[in-house]
DNA sequence: GTGTTATGAATGAACG
DNA sequence: CGTTCATTCATAACAC
């Protein structure tokens, strides 16, 4: 029965940025102001503020981890693959099929740390019902975790 | 399987330490490391990566999971009363004490807002937003600002 | 197969 | 501004 994803998303604690604010933020983050004016930032809360309550401290804090998260992707996604033992028995990897969405809009897990943001890709979610699957397009697990190695 | 048609899991999986990663993981814990540096991390992960995959994101990941566990795990056990029925430990109380505990609550976004004021200008600390902060912090079901998903 | 627990991962907020 | 803490979520692992 609650197999479903029935996850209310109520209230929490601390703040969480609806689909549609993150989309914007991320899109003024992309355009290029790494280091947003106070005045900068209250604009966005302003602006933001039509989609669901948030404060200034919110935006500014947004920004500021945004800003680490992305120098963060030193911490090496590198693989280390080892195949010490030949033998790789495949247990059971049932890829399910990639398509669907998540349970929750808030939060896509992304792999490790992005690997880097230089690229001038925008990647923008349009569509007000949020395509989730897209937004799962970007894992890249590049591993078979499935297998133990004793 | 899943009664509900919601299904659907993504490709990603959760990386697994093997026993005996995580048995080196918690010597090295153990041994002392609580700010394990990048460096560090570097040098387990090349060390664990010998007995499984892994990535210096699951070491650190790992670390920072271990540490708030420990705390967390020791900071609870001073039980008073081998009280059965634990009485309902929320209660609304919005008075704050002047003296906050040492404690770090998650408080609420607060407002301060003020950090480096670069900006030449004044600003007027008006936002009439500020009022939503609040409420979002308790939001519950209600249906205050339950449409804020898109 | 269903429900629960354990734990890795993501993120907002705070500290230095 | 970089790093660390604390909280929550999602999911593998486990028990029923």
């Amino acid at each position: 029965m609650m197999a479903c994803s029935g996850h209310k998303i109520s209230a929490r604690q601390r703040w969480t940025p609806t689909p549609l604010q993150l989309q914007l933020l991320e899109r003024i983050f992309d355009e290029g102001n790494g280091t947003p004016t106070k005045q900068k930032i209250k604009d966005i809360t302003n602006e933001l503020g039509q989609h669901g309550p948030i404060s200034e401290t919110n935006v500014y804090n947004w920004f500021q981890n945004r800003r680490a998260r992305s120098k963060r992707k030193q911490l090496a996604p590198t693989s280390n693959n080892n195949n010490t033992s030949s033998a790789e028995p495949e247990a059971e990897t049932e890829v399910e099929s990639p398509k669907e969405k998540k349970t929750r809009p808030e939060s896509f897990q992304l792999q490790p740390y992005d690997y880097e943001n230089s690229s001038p890709h925008s990647l923008y979610i349009h569509s007000p019902d949020i395509g989730f699957d897209q937004l799962m397009s970007k894992i890249e697990v590049s591993g078979c975790y499935s297998s133990y190695f004793l």
